[in-house]
DNA sequence: TTAATTCATCTATTGTTATAGACAACCATA
DNA sequence: TATGGTTGTCTATAACAATAGATGAATTAA
């Protein structure tokens, strides 16, 4: 609970201002910073909450109303637009679709690329396959109500999962893909997570603005007996999700 | 006089160019940017890269051997300095301590502050108390090797766990003062995780420069009967921790 | 209707960031 | 020692970011 007059601003640190407050503003509505009605505090009572002249508040919120998660109404006030951050599990045997149930309506991958080619050496060795063996890898975006929220790249042996782009392009699940190619069941096996700033394909596929900050999950799924068969690497939107790590429950 | 970088940065983001710069450094040491000895490309190879003037990436440089992850040398090159990035595993019964075994040598926290007070409505919620029961709060910051890693905000009930903080103050370890007040065990119940900018309390206390990302942890604790204990906020440095999460194991 | 509140727009000034070019200092090695 | 490659320092200019103050336009409430 900040209560400080002058809120966690840092000046000459190769972060503008507005975009600091933008990011603060935007992770400040989940906890409470808008009024019932969605309305944000005046430009002036933000301007004196951040220490900054009010033209740097305006510059901020510009660049939420233009990601969509602002609408300012000359005379009234500025108020909350988008939809608040989804919570995506993460256990031994949770799927991305069903882990955002009653989150979001509708939810699906979509197939960017595809491609057979030699594994990595990271890839290799996160699905215990001899270097350069052959390997499936897709690129795709995971949207929940139109919105992209991830995008993954995904490793599978070649040998074992051949095709298996043509059953997610059906169906938009690797969950429904793999089931169609004989693995009714797998398990999450290791996950590690980190953070970095949105690179531009992040931009690009996820529709983030310059500057926004992406979570990175690196998993290991294996099949009920034990074996890998995905090795994955996931950038989400962190202002759109946050990941949740529940207990043996 | 500009050539076609190979790695895109965003312009006119609010993020300045060195400061992306710095960061695409940082996380590209641990992927193989330097070579066996450690020295990075030239200057002038960067800013092809990057598609930047070169003193643009000497601002990059400068920041990073500010923050002690490079040395330069007049003549010779720059090279990489620090310490690679932990893993910090999150688990059932994974301690701060005991995860991080094998990866530093010393390791152990310190007692920032703390204070008897009502708890506030999130961390009430989390433990399962009514509204304003009082709680002990402590503000925390855990090091390894010296190097600050995380910081945390915790919350216990107060009737059960009053004194608490002396046996934190004492030991450095939670698990260890919770031992002393009778509680052998205890399982992380669940944990949320996000990321966002440092703020300004985060850059003090972690040792940051402006502009990082932490890593945030809402985490609930609970005892072998399943009562919560325990609810914390952490703030993990991303550029010094990464978050592991294990399946079943 | 009036007054107060709030967002929108404009001008002007200052500090920070990025580019550009030139040259010095230093290092490795042929 | 001579050469080429690398980091260090300097000057200069342009673009962007932040501040400041004044005024307009739309809305709400008295």
């Amino acid at each position: 609970m900040q209560t400080s007059p002058e809120e966690a601003i840092e000046r000459r640190s190769g972060v503008a201002l507005w975009r600091q407050i933008a990011d603060r503003i935007r992770l400040g509505i989940a906890e409470g910073l808008a009024d019932d009605a969605g309305r944000l505090p005046t430009e002036m009572a933000l301007a004196g909450r951040f220490g900054v002249n009010r033209h740097t508040v305006r510059t901020a919120i510009q660049a939420l109303v233009q990601e969509g998660v602002l609408r300012s109404e000359q005379g009234r006030g500025t108020f909350v637009e988008g939809p608040r951050r989804l919570s995506y599990p993460i256990r031994a045997r949770t799927r991305f679709s069903a882990g955002l149930a009653g989150q979001a309506r509708e939810r699906r991958g979509h197939l960017l690329s595809h491609a057979y080619e030699p594994a990595p050496p990271q890839a290799a060795e996160a699905l215990g396959l001899a270097p350069e063996t052959g390997i499936l890898r897709l690129e795709t975006v995971s949207q929940a109500d139109g919105r992209p929220v991830s995008r993954a790249t995904s490793y599978f042996p070649a040998a074992r999962f051949a095709g298996l782009e043509k059953h997610f392009a059906d169906t938009g699940s690797i969950t429904a893909a793999l089931a169609a190619l004989g693995v009714p069941d797998y398990v999450r096996a290791t996950t590690r997570i980190s953070a970095r700033h949105a690179d531009s394909a992040d931009l690009a596929h996820l529709k983030l603005s310059p500057g926004a900050i992406v979570l990175i999950t690196f998993a290991v799924n294996a099949d009920s007996a034990g074996i890998p068969i995905q090795y994955s690497l996931t950038r989400f939107a962190a202002d759109r999700v946050e990941l949740q790590v529940d207990g043996e429950g």
